[in-house]
RNA sequence: GGGCCUGUAGCUCAGUUGGUUAGAGCGCAUCCCUGAUAAGGAUGAGGUCCGUGGUUCGACUCCACGCAGGCCCA
């Protein structure tokens, strides 16, 4: 590539090109000419649009699914940078986290993580770190093959020194407002794995089981402290285990309780579970809303653990439903969410009588040492001799289980470091505010309701392949977050710039504590991986360390692009980091992408083992193809299913259609030396065909350019495939043989130096989506020419639309003779006359204003449908019928019920007189109801109707028939067409290139000769024969029997070594 | 169990503020054209527009409730 030869020849167009060896080729020129780093380069200094990489997990290896986001990622950073902005695209790699352990772990085949600790951690890191660099390699891969481009050799890794450091310093700025503290929540804990389990686990566990459930009495106290006139608290629970932590019992302040008696007893609970809950017989003695109830004492179940407040009475929660049980919850805070809050709310003690294996401790003596499950039975063995109990029955619900080993998931308080999140929710949604969303339902449906329901964010892991929290603790409980390495070394009084910030590096330093002097050491935990992305604006940058005017240049982001499970993820935990720090997103513009499924519908996933392995596509049918499939197949908000048939699809449909075309231009470009920029003739100059494709060229560049501005790659490749269509399929159809016509004159240049403009504006339109084929042609017919021409259509201007040029009133005069065309393809189809065999005429009833865009390109209509003249009919013809209906657009408001009588009405009219009057602009009276009424031109819509017995097609006001008599002059005509069409076979059967003129021998039955005769220098034109003989042909031409009408005919051809004028 | 999204031809999907006869591609059938040719074009068959109610003169479209799938969360 690129040697400037602007007078030779186009280096020739292989019309079975190998599509993914073609694209290898230009991976590799774009590697060895820079172009991706002069893409960006050429618009420094110019306005920057910022995009930020969604750091790819390097757990795993990519899937199909991966391109997806990869392929929206890269086009409008490369639209913007044609347009003129300078877009900096630095890569970035999420590197911690639980997955990559677990497969160290499955590595190393360790089952517990205490054996890490056995193994060691340095070592175990090590080998977390290694397999994280494997994987980026798998990625780099694929993602330079699928062209995206991105800066792979300058990106982040959150695993770095410098990364860490920069999260650290985020956590210290949270620490020092107050935003980051440790704090007792109720987390799903696998009592056999020993762990809590993250919200992304728990997910992958529930199962449907069945628990025993109780009704339990609370016997409410007098005055006295004693039980009250034996009225009892009637509460429910499937985890009889948890009484023994009962502190408090809840009711909902608004639900409607009743004290209801059952023989000697009294039992309040919801007024609308007596019934089910108690059985008919129960008697309503009152009923109150639940907040009366409020700090009414009972008397509690078990009195094992000593409480430090107090407790044991009713408080109100908001979660409290009457969907099961008796609308009354019993509140054990150690063991359930809800509980932790309204414990919180209400200052209640924390009972927890339950060690880290989730059994009971000696505190519980009669349950001590079992686990807490286990102890049901004797629980309600026990309840039941206390009288307690007042029912048992089994529950089935669906219950969350430990994903890797299926034990039931305990929900239990546990010890974590928490962002409050909440404390800052109303920066959060305001934070959203100015966010735009694609698509838009994003931003108040799915991520607002997120940020609505916001909780604080669970920060803190107690594993080992992590940002380690930099929080200090000393014995006496102070605390103390660093902020970067130099302070650390300050306070450990040793230079530690050289100290890696894992773990157990960083576990090992330790300093006396600035408030007691007590030794402080590092707190055991490392963070959830998804801060380490969201600090990704910041952190990619080293900042506050370095780069401070950078930073301050590129944030916010101007776009970020992820699938939908990102609203939890990533766009999440960038919104909030940079909320809670600066009161704003860190991002403007997100595309929300929906995700491939497979062919049954899944989500693509390792674990479903249904991932379509990229390099299956990539390999066979190209990054184009599958960068085109995914672009316009469906809308791109939407889950879709993956088929790589669709991709041959999409290769046959467009590409090869594209590629086609291309090829025809190089083709005959090099038959005529045709050189485009040799040439100056206005597109005013040009014929009207020539006008109207450059009208429908510069319209899709409107179309296309306003588009991807919006973020709409999916309608605008659909506009570019079908101009392509338009192109291939009309325009270069209708202009063949303008471009093999031997004469060079005003209309074949006006040919070339069209289809040349298509195909050059078509290279820079489809740059973004489709690289590598824009290259090619942009290579071939621009760059490799003129050495003024930028050397890549990678480093082109985005095109302008010349709207002098965009022709509405042209769009519809083409579309309305391709459409009559389609109509008489149809009729002669229906009368079984072939398009070679020329007809008298076609005859078109239709609208004025068709009527006047079909004389305008009366010529082109007459070609295509083989006729020797358009007529069109009048009022009179035979050809048709009216009918009249009504116009409900502006009938239906105005009469509104009466619709359906006016409507009768109308039909009732004859359509033949009527459709004269409405035509004329008359107007025309009904009567509807007794009365008559007026109705205008515009109400009434007049359709034409084909009459019975007749060739014709119609479509809508469009009527289309073909005389189908033959004169002896037509089938003459007919005739010699058809021998055309069997010397043009035999040309090619005999391998002769288009170029090549022949000699012709033609032997047959009179008819034949005769029309041969009359036809000589037609057939002789059309076939570039120099010759045209009877008679025995020569050794070594090139023979033929063929049937022609009917007619046996012998054709001969020799290539001739004369070259003709 | 909750929230969001989706449900249109055998398959993959469009369908603009509610308005006359709901479209495309693929597949299937029939046929045509062809020096772009491992293409192209036409026609046909194929639709309870997920279901049920409602609003309206009129609903694929708006509302409610279901059903099914996807995602996120419990």
């Amino acid at each position: 590539m690129c040697r400037h030869r602007p007078d030779q020849p186009y280096r020739p167009v292989d019309t079975s090109q190998s599509f993914p060896a073609l694209e290898e080729r230009i991976l590799s020129w774009w590697k060895q000419h820079k172009i991706f780093e002069k893409s960006v380069e050429l618009r420094r200094g110019r306005p920057e649009w910022v995009f930020y990489e969604g750091p790819p997990t390097a757990n795993g290896r990519p899937g199909a699914h991966h391109v997806l986001a990869r392929i929206f990622k890269d086009i409008y950073p490369r639209f913007r940078t044609m347009r003129g902005n300078f877009v900096a695209r630095k890569a970035g790699w999420d590197c911690h986290g639980l997955p990559v352990e677990l497969e160290i772990e499955k590595r190393l085949e360790i089952a517990h993580k205490e054996e890490i600790e056995t193994y060691g951690i340095a070592e175990f890191n090590r080998l977390c770190k290694e397999s994280v660099r494997e994987y980026v390699d798998d990625w780099k891969r694929m993602t330079e093959r699928i062209g995206f481009w991105i800066d792979l050799d300058d990106a982040y890794w959150t695993m770095t020194d410098d990364y860490i450091e920069s999260v650290w310093w985020i956590l210290a700025e949270f620490w020092k407002q107050g935003l980051l503290e440790q704090d007792y929540k109720v987390v799903p804990y696998c009592p056999r794995c020993g762990t809590a389990l993250s919200s992304h686990e728990l997910a992958l566990g529930y199962k449907q089981v069945t628990d025993p459930s109780i009704f339990v009495r609370f016997p409410l106290q007098g005055g006295d402290g004693g039980p009250e006139g034996g009225t009892s608290l009637l509460v429910w629970t499937t985890t009889p285990w948890t009484l023994v932590s009962n502190v408090a019992a809840a009711v909902g302040g608004d639900i409607i309780y009743a004290r209801a008696r059952l023989g000697d007893e009294r039992f309040i609970l919801a007024a609308e579970l007596v019934d089910k809950v108690l059985g008919a017989e129960a008697v309503v003695e009152d009923t109150f809303p639940g907040r009366t109830l409020a700090g009414r004492r009972y008397v509690p179940p078990f009195r094992f653990v000593p409480v430090d407040k107090p407790a044991w009475y009713v408080v109100i929660g908001d979660f409290v439903s009457t969907d099961e049980g008796t609308g009354i919850v019993h509140i054990a805070p150690a063991f359930g969410a809800d509980d932790m809050t309204v414990g919180r709310a209400n200052d209640l003690p924390l009972v927890m009588p339950v060690d880290a294996e989730v059994k009971f401790t000696h505190v519980v003596p009669p349950y001590a040492g079992l686990f807490v499950k286990d102890a049901d039975t004797a629980i309600i063995r026990d309840l039941e001799e206390a009288g307690l109990l007042f029912a048992r029955q089994p529950y089935e619900h669906n219950y969350p289980h430990c994903w890797r080993c299926d034990t039931p998931l305990i929900y239990y308080a546990k010890s974590s470091w928490y962002v409050r999140t909440t404390a800052r929710k109303e920066a959060l949604l305001a934070a959203n505010e100015g966010v735009n969303w694609y698509p838009e339902h994003i931003k108040y449906g799915r991520f607002g309701d997120w940020l609505e329901n916001n909780i604080d964010w669970s920060l803190s892991r107690e594993r080992y392949w992590g940002t380690p929290l930099p929080v200090w603790i000393c014995p006496e409980g102070h605390q103390r977050a660093v902020v970067s390495r130099a302070e650390l070394g300050g306070l450990a009084g040793r230079d530690l710039s050289d100290l890696e910030l894992h773990r157990p590096y960083v576990d090992e330093v330790t300093f006396p504590c600035p408030e007691c002097g007590a030794e402080m050491k590092r707190v055991p935990e490392v963070i959830d991986a998804w801060f380490d992305s969201g600090s990704m604006p910041i952190a990619q940058w080293h900042y506050p360390f370095e780069n401070q005017e950078l930073w301050r240049r590129r944030f916010p982001a101007d776009f970020i692009c992820e699938a939908i499970d990102q609203t939890r993820g990533w766009f999440y935990s960038l919104i909030a980091i940079s909320a809670l720090l600066y009161g704003r997103s860190s991002y403007r513009n997100v595309v929300c992408l929906g995700h491939i499924l497979d062919g049954e519908g899944r989500k693509m996933s390792k674990r479903l083992g249904n991932v379509v392995d990229p390099w299956t596509i990539l390999d066979r049918q190209g990054a184009d193809a599958l960068r085109w499939y995914l672009f316009t197949v469906s809308s791109p908000w939407y889950a879709r299913r993956f088929s790589a048939e669709a991709i041959d699809e999409v290769i046959r449909k467009f590409t090869l259609t594209l590629w086609n075309t291309y090829s025809f231009y190089t083709l005959y470009a090099n038959i005529d030396g045709f050189d485009p920029r040799a040439h100056d003739l206005p597109p005013a100059e040009r014929p009207l065909l020539d006008r109207w494709i450059l009208a429908e060229l510069h319209q899709l560049v409107v179309t296309v350019t306003e588009g991807l501005e919006n973020y709409d790659a999916f309608a605008t490749g659909r506009a570019i495939g079908e101009f392509v269509d338009e192109l291939s399929n009309w325009y270069v159809r209708r202009s063949r043989r303008r471009f093999w016509k031997s004469e060079e004159d005003t209309d074949k240049v006006a040919a070339y130096l069209t289809l040349y403009e298509c195909l050059e504006m078509l290279s820079k339109l489809l740059a973004p989506y489709m690289p590598f084929m824009a290259e090619e042609i942009y290579q071939n017919l621009v760059a490799e020419r003129y050495p003024s021409a930028p050397e890549s259509v990678h480093l082109c201007d985005w095109p302008e639309a010349d709207l002098s040029l965009v022709d509405e009133d042209l769009s519809f005069r083409m579309g309305v003779a391709r459409k009559v065309v389609t109509l008489g393809r149809a009729a002669r189809t229906a009368a079984q006359i072939k398009t070679r065999q020329p007809l008298a005429a076609a005859l078109v009833a239709c609208t004025p204003r068709q009527r006047a865009a079909l004389e305008s390109l009366a010529a082109v209509v007459c070609e295509e449908l083989n006729v020797k003249s358009l007529q069109f009919a009048d009022e009179a013809a035979d050809l048709v019928t009216y009918v009249v209906k009504p116009n409900y657009r502006t009938l239906g408001p105005r009469f509104g019920k009466a619709m359906p009588a006016v409507a009768a009405a109308v039909a009732a009219l004859a359509g033949d007189v009527v459709a004269h009057r409405v035509r004329a602009g008359e107007p025309v009276e009904v009567e509807v109801e007794g009365g008559r009424q007026k109705l205008g031109a515009a109400d009434l819509l007049v359709e034409v109707k084909e009459r019975e017995g007749f060739a014709i097609e119609r479509e809508g006001d469009l009527v289309v028939g073909l005389s189908t008599r033959l004169t002896p002059d037509l089938e003459r005509e007919g005739l010699a067409r058809e021998l055309t069409h069997h010397v043009q076979n035999t040309r090619k059967a005999a391998g002769f290139r288009i170029e090549d003129r022949i000699k012709l021998w033609v032997e047959g039955p009179e008819k034949v000769m005769r029309v041969l005769a009359e036809y000589a220098e037609y057939i002789s034109k059309e076939t570039l024969a120099l010759t045209l003989e009877t008679g025995t042909p020569p050794l070594g031409s090139f023979g033929a029997d063929v049937t022609v009408n009917g007619l046996a005919v012998k054709l001969a051809l020799a290539r001739s070594e004369e070259r003709a004028e």
